[in-house]
DNA sequence: GTCTATAGACGGATAGAC
DNA sequence: GTCTATCCGTCTATAGAC
């Protein structure tokens, strides 16, 4: 019989803390963080009850960690794609499109990745953003605010004639298009019975762009245009 | 003393019935339905807690219910507007815009009236497109498939040139930037801090309807433009 | 780290008096 | 129609054995 040398533990990356992550993120998807308990997650996981509070210390925490393991990449990844945009235009103003395809492409980007549940947390973040539990979006907000900051920011630099109440309203409806999309990518878009049946994300990134490009562009309410 | 005569009761419209529908409503933004217990309910309402059970089934009864007295009103106008349109026109194609204000404008116009609840419900409503229980979904989908199926008709006919897939989509993604322009009006869209405190509904609607049709008019993802 | 058992609060629903 | 009292299930969290 094999004896417990002492070499190195084979690192088990799927270990019970993980199933409990990956299993959390997809049943709060579909029932929601309210409809969701413990004792499914932890059935679904194949780990005991008690598990959660151990790992975590409490159902509230867990919330946090599905969002923060996943979140903090992306926003990385944001603020890495309007670094490079910067630098590249060397004190220039940015293209608006550049702009937004670094916020929402990052985005779209994780969505399309169903292998690692890529697709899975972005509907669930998506849906979130209407989320009612004010924990919830007060963390959410948290941990946003340095991207929203520097985003914004980017496009007040880049239209400089357009009203900044105007830019943040129309970013605000840009953020709303795409999360709907992106909640809708489980086939459950009940909506239009009709809906999207094509649900590869890639071709929804291109749809999306024109779509918010054109709404970024648009004339503003009072007229006047601007490119 | 007085003594109780034969004269017609004093028609009490706000009887209990109606205050556990507004109350329900009120703490269903606030809370989610999840969220949300009857004991909640009933108490905020100054109603006894088997009220609800009484007059409505049950929770989930009572949900459809506030939904359906007002969902039913709104949808029957938009119906409403686009006979209208239709008749005026004759048989000729529609204008989009005017297609998109009879959807959109109503619903602002709704959200705009803080008197009656209409912003109350139109919260309520936006964050609900995104809903995660099943039977609401469902019952959501249910009101809608006549709006639906009449407006993208509308809008099919008044782009020819247009895939349906496209127009589709970008009806899509205009629901979704309503919904999440609505949803936020409680002045709770922490989401980005310095937020749209302009929160006057009467601003929102131009602003709004410029931008949803610059996205519907963009330029489709393969070039080619159309106006 | 994992498990059982249980505490303690709260959920929706209902029976039956008034 | 309204109310009290209660049933019974589920919830999160924790204590303590292994």
């Amino acid at each position: 019989m094999l004896i417990s040398m002492t070499s190195t533990p084979p690192a088990p990356t799927n270990d019970t803390r993980d199933r409990i992550l990956d299993a959390a993120e997809r049943l709060f998807v579909e029932n929601g963080f309210d409809g969701t308990s413990m004792r499914m997650i932890t059935g679904a996981a194949n780990a005991n009850l008690a598990a959660i509070n151990y790992h975590f210390g409490g159902k509230d925490a867990l919330v946090q960690e599905v969002f923060r393991r996943r979140l903090a990449a992306l926003n990385a990844r944001r603020l890495d794609e309007l670094d490079r945009l910067e630098a590249e235009a060397a004190g220039a103003p940015l293209k608006p499109s550049r702009i937004v395809e670094a916020f929402f492409g990052t985005a779209l980007e994780l969505a399309a990745d169903t292998e690692h549940g890529g697709r899975t947390f972005m509907r669930l973040l998506a849906r979130t953003y209407n989320e009612p539990n004010a924990f919830v979006r007060q963390f959410l907000a948290e941990e946003y605010a340095e991207v929203m900051d520097r985003f914004l920011g980017a496009l007040f630099r880049a239209l400089p004639e357009v009203p900044r109440a105007e830019i943040l309203w129309r970013f605000h409806f840009m953020i709303g298009a795409m999360a709907f999309a992106i909640a809708g990518l489980g086939g459950l878009s009940e909506l239009m019975e009709v809906g999207p049946q094509d649900e590869d994300p890639a071709r929804l990134l291109p749809r999306l762009m024109s779509f918010l490009l054109g709404g970024l562009r648009a004339p503003l309410p009072d007229g006047g245009l601007q490119g």
